[in-house]
RNA sequence: GGUGACGUGGGUGAGUGGCUGAAACCACCAGUUUGCUAAACUGGCAUACUCUUAACGGGGUAUCGGGGGUUCGAAUCCCCCCGUCACCGCCA
């Protein structure tokens, strides 16, 4: 969530990157109330201060009055403070109740866009920020989705993980299995060339993680629930591994700190349908590298370039088509200031395909979490980044389909060694 | 899952109702002394909220795993929860 200093400090600000995000007029308001409603706060918690500093005092006053005999003195006194405990007790529900409407309002406030993005609506007003400079892969007649290859290779197979799970569960088979575990080990290795910390963390978190990180309250539907002991499935690496930082002061000296895992993800992907979401494009369950810094505010936008530089590096290597898209408002996630998304050209389906987000999150996590560091007598709140680096099944989806020949779907040069084989041929 | 012990500041650890935001030691930072290093000595060393100040700073409140209760007053007493450790049960 936004820091109230910084919303109390940049009305106008945040208002402006309301409208960038395309939210309604009325949703300006909110702003107002948030100030309104903690001036309200800091009164209450002044008089409920001054009430607790004289009950101190006297409480202090009646020790003495009791050791010196002075008894009537001290049941005077006595009963003077139970009049305050009375007054506290009240004022401190009337902050209590204050401080979790001013928390429920200021999770209401998305991000702050950053100055670079631009208004819009929805995915349509993106800004392509890098094209892809080369020509788009043609393929030859008859060549099929990737839903249709895995009919004629060793792949994946929808309906037996619907006959497992349910729609959404692909059972990956052969050397589909092996071209996961492929490309899983070349995002790690990559990751770790580049200094990231490989951490393997658990698939399953609290209600205070996915709080943090800003899954809860906003996209509470997207994750599986686990009823009985109030937990969540991962739907990204980014939750457990940003929060290993939670409630955490660091040194200046102990930036960069850059993380990596690999998990599954679990997403509900609850109100999706259509021609997007066939074969691999959406998937309930999918494996994902990640990869996760956390800066000195001054320079996390230097980090997300370089992070750019990483993900793209991958997909060169990879040899696959890509595009970088900078995401309007209307299509910057709540807890986001800037967001940049890496789509791959899927060749047989005619169409880019969304692989990797890589985003600067500035404060906004950090502040749920409580993430600080040292500056000179001063704690501030450092910056947190991520970005997919990457997302597994639709990387197979492009991979597979551009790479389909007469003699076989044929594997990066760069995975040989990791796979093992060259190519996939047709089934027997 | 059962039984028992325990949970104090960066670490070790004292503290069983007021004089304890918390001894002492270690670590860390600044300074003094000293050919260098080391040692010794002196001082500093939590976080959040809030009031006040132009600022430096100063005042107040809260925090001893978390929540609730008893009391004029709680790290200290009571209840619940969480966690750690040990033993038993179960088990990849």
């Amino acid at each position: 969530m936004l820091e109230l200093n910084y919303l109390r400090a940049n009305t106008q600000r945040v208002k402006a990157g309301l409208r960038v995000r395309s939210l309604p007029e009325e949703e300006q308001r909110i702003v107002d109330d948030i100030i309104a409603l903690d001036d309200r706060r800091k009164a209450l918690q002044t008089e409920l201060d001054q009430l607790l500093a004289e009950r101190n005092a006297l409480s202090k006053e009646i020790g003495g009055l009791f050791k010196s005999g002075k008894r009537e003195e001290a049941e005077a006194k006595r009963a003077r403070v139970n009049e305050i405990k009375e007054e506290a007790s009240a004022t401190e529900e009337q902050l209590k109740a204050a401080k979790v409407q001013l928390e429920d309002l200021l999770y209401k406030v998305p991000n702050v866009p950053h100055e670079s993005v631009p208004a819009g609506d929805s995915d349509e007003d993106n800004e392509v920020y890098q094209d892809w400079s080369g020509g788009l892969p043609q393929l030859p007649e008859g060549s099929l989705p990737h839903w249709e290859l895995a009919q004629y290779y060793p792949l994946f197979d929808l309906e037996l993980g619907t006959k497992l799970t349910g729609s959404g569960f692909p059972v990956y088979r052969g050397k589909g299995a092996r071209l996961q575990r492929s490309l899983i080990q070349f995002f790690l290795d990559e990751a770790a060339k580049a200094g990231y910390e490989e951490i393997l963390p658990p698939l399953i978190v609290n209600d205070a993680t996915a709080r943090a990180t800003g899954q809860l309250p906003d996209k509470e539907g997207q994750m599986y629930h686990i009823e009985r002991e109030d937990f969540y499935l991962i739907p990204t690496a980014e939750v457990p591994i940003t929060n290993i930082y939670r409630d955490v002061i660091l040194e200046e000296k102990d930036f960069p700190i850059k993380m990596t895992g690999h998990t599954p993800c679990f997403r509900r992907e609850a109100g999706s349908y259509g021609a997007d979401v066939r074969g691999l494009n959406r998937v309930h369950q999918f494996e994902k590298v990640e990869i996760v810094q956390i800066q000195h505010p001054d320079k996390s936008y230097e980090t997300l370039e370089e992070m750019l530089q990483h993900v793209g590096g991958l997909l060169d290597k990879l040899e696959l088509p890509y595009r970088i898209l900078r995401l309007c408002g209307g299509d910057l996630g709540f807890t986001a200031a800037l967001t940049f998304d890496f789509e791959v050209y899927s060749a047989a389906q005619k169409r880019w395909l969304e692989v990797s987000s890589v985003s600067n999150f500035e404060t906004y996590q950090s502040n749920r979490m409580k993430l600080r560091f040292k500056d000179g007598k001063q704690s501030r709140l450092a910056h947190t980044l991520n970005g997919s680096a990457l997302a597994l099944a639709r990387i197979v989806a492009a991979l597979i389909e551009n790479n389909q020949t007469p003699d076989g779907i044929m594997i990066p040069k760069v995975l040989q060694d990791y796979t093992g084989f060259d190519r996939i041929e047709k089934k027997a």
